[in-house]
DNA sequence: AAACAGGCCTAAA
DNA sequence: TTTAGGCCTGTT
């Protein structure tokens, strides 16, 4: 029994840092509110609250792994959102209906699981099979009083099969998993290399993996492997970009950056399909 | 009850 | 290279 010394600390302003947007953008699946608008999750090993208070985010964890690294809190979204600004009318909008969102750096591996599990499923059943994903696999972490679970590592889920996977009912995503874990684990697939190649390479890469398609593969490049300008295109932004962007619209246009101006379009969009 | 969900695979033009 | 059908499971 190791005793641990619970740290609090400020991440950012509300203005920078918006932990609703950010947690319910769709982008992560592992931080819940309760009724007071406070979160609690796992990240990069720690179990961690975060909530807003007086126009500042805080955050309080056992141990700090790096979570302004997590937030992405040494970029100025700011800045980089001028570039997406004077496209159109429409554009400006998502900016600032945005504004606030972090583009969350997740782990190359749990960001890649999550979102071959993603496919084809909504928001609430992917959280539920990735949280029985990580109590069945994953390191318990006790954190106030509470268990959380760490996501399990590729090397673990390897040595799996489809059958033991059988619990979190996640269909034919069971074959993917594995075939995609096993592929980590044995060096097959080099997530750290593919996040220090370039973001066509990295695609190419990932789209080699059974179940892992242009979809899924932008969002692991987007959210796991720290390529900014990885654009993922789902139903939500494929109709978003029929209805309010030319036919011939290139998001290369929007720069390094486009990935950032793409959670602005998708969190629009969904914000106004509701 | 049948269709559809934040895709992908395979087979067939 | 594009297109159709099927796929697990859950919800409407």
């Amino acid at each position: 029994m190791t005793l641990t010394t619970e740290k609090t600390m400020r991440l950012a302003g509300t203005d920078e840092l918006d932990i609703v947007k950010t947690f319910e953008c769709g982008q992560c699946f592992r931080w819940n509110a309760d009724e007071s608008g406070v979160y609690r999750g796992t990240a990069l090993g720690a179990a961690a609250r975060v909530w807003s208070a007086d126009g500042g985010v805080y955050i309080a964890s056992d141990f700090d792994p790096g979570w302004r690294d997590y937030f992405d809190l040494g970029c100025d979204y700011d800045g980089i959102s001028l570039n997406f600004t004077g496209i159109s009318p429409y554009m400006d909008e998502c900016v600032a209906f945005g504004r606030g969102i972090r583009i969350l750096r997740q782990e190359p591996w749990e960001a890649l699981c999550s979102f071959i599990i993603s496919q084809c499923n909504n928001i609430p059943r992917i959280k539920g099979i990735v949280e029985r994903l990580c109590q069945g696999f994953g390191e318990p972490l006790s954190f106030e009083g509470d268990t959380y679970y760490t996501f399990p590592p590729a090397e673990t889920l390897a040595g799996l099969s489809e059958k033991d996977l059988a619990p979190l009912r996640c269909g034919y995503r069971a074959a993917y998993i594995i075939s995609a874990a096993r592929a980590v684990a044995d060096g097959t697939l080099d997530l750290d290399a593919l996040s220090c190649a370039c973001c066509e390479d990295s695609l190419k890469t990932l789209k080699n993996c059974y179940g892992v398609g242009t979809k899924v593969a932008n969002c692991a490049n987007l959210f796991g492997l720290g390529h900014m300008e990885a654009f993922p295109i789902d139903v939500w932004m494929k109709r978003a970009l029929n209805e309010h962007f030319p036919p011939d619209f290139d998001p290369a246009a929007l720069g390094p950056y486009a990935g950032l101006a793409q959670q602005y379009i998708f969190y629009y969009a969904r914000s106004e399909g509701k």
